[in-house]
DNA sequence: TATTATGCATAAGAAATTTATGTATATTTA
DNA sequence: TAAATATACATAAATTTCTTATGCATAATA
């Protein structure tokens, strides 16, 4: 379950923004989506993924809401209001840093 | 001197990369060539510069020159040999985390 | 029946920053 | 001409965000 290929302070933008798209998701649910768009590329610790949901729910981005399933217990994550906002923020953030990075590796086209 | 905007694992790539394009410069001069390329929107702090640079010199990416200049220290960092493959290869490493980031945020552009 | 997959969690340690501070010279501004 | 800003380096403490290593439990597969 290595990385080194997710640079820090991405990892709570990918959470709010998979549960943009989906309404509700669980954590191991996060880890296969993430794996599974990137073609196993990136891969979400559970070390990093549980303190992650943890923080965002204290911070009330998230709420929570707990299922039984096949007799395994689920945590069903949904982005709250402020949570829906912080996506947008995070998301422009994230996109205004690539942008930066874009005109430093590829010089060529920055103009 | 404050950032938030700069994902943490970017900072050593960013200096190997200005280094690749301009042959040596000195650590004030990195701060200030990626305040201009990105408008002032990415600011390296002294406090994380320093430490990266002293660190991929210890690695054997760096090998420095000091000058005097207008009666003030300069110290000018080059590529080495390994340091010129190891720039390669970690932005190989980011532009693969650009893309993956891009199938997760855009997933409308990934098939 | 042992391993893998599913599903959660936390603790210790490491890495890469931020923030704060320090030193020193040169230039600009009030 | 004094104060502030710019230039130029540096380091230490604290913080953030991970990785690595565990732990527990059930279900499915080899």
């Amino acid at each position: 379950m290595s990385n080194s290929k997710l640079y820090k302070g991405s990892l709570s933008t990918i959470i709010l923004k998979l549960l943009a798209e989906k309404d509700k998701m669980y954590g191991y649910e996060i880890t296969q989506k993430v794996k599974e768009i990137t073609n196993g590329e990136l891969k979400i610790t559970e070390g990093a993924l549980y303190p992650a949901l943890h923080k965002l729910e204290a911070d009330g981005f998230l709420q929570v809401e707990v299922k039984k399933v096949d007799n395994r217990l689920r945590k069903y994550y949904k982005l709250t209001e402020a949570g829906i906002k912080e996506k947008v923020h995070k998301i422009n953030e994230l996109e205004q840093f690539i942008e930066n990075i874009q005109g430093i590796i590829n010089p060529k086209f920055s103009i």
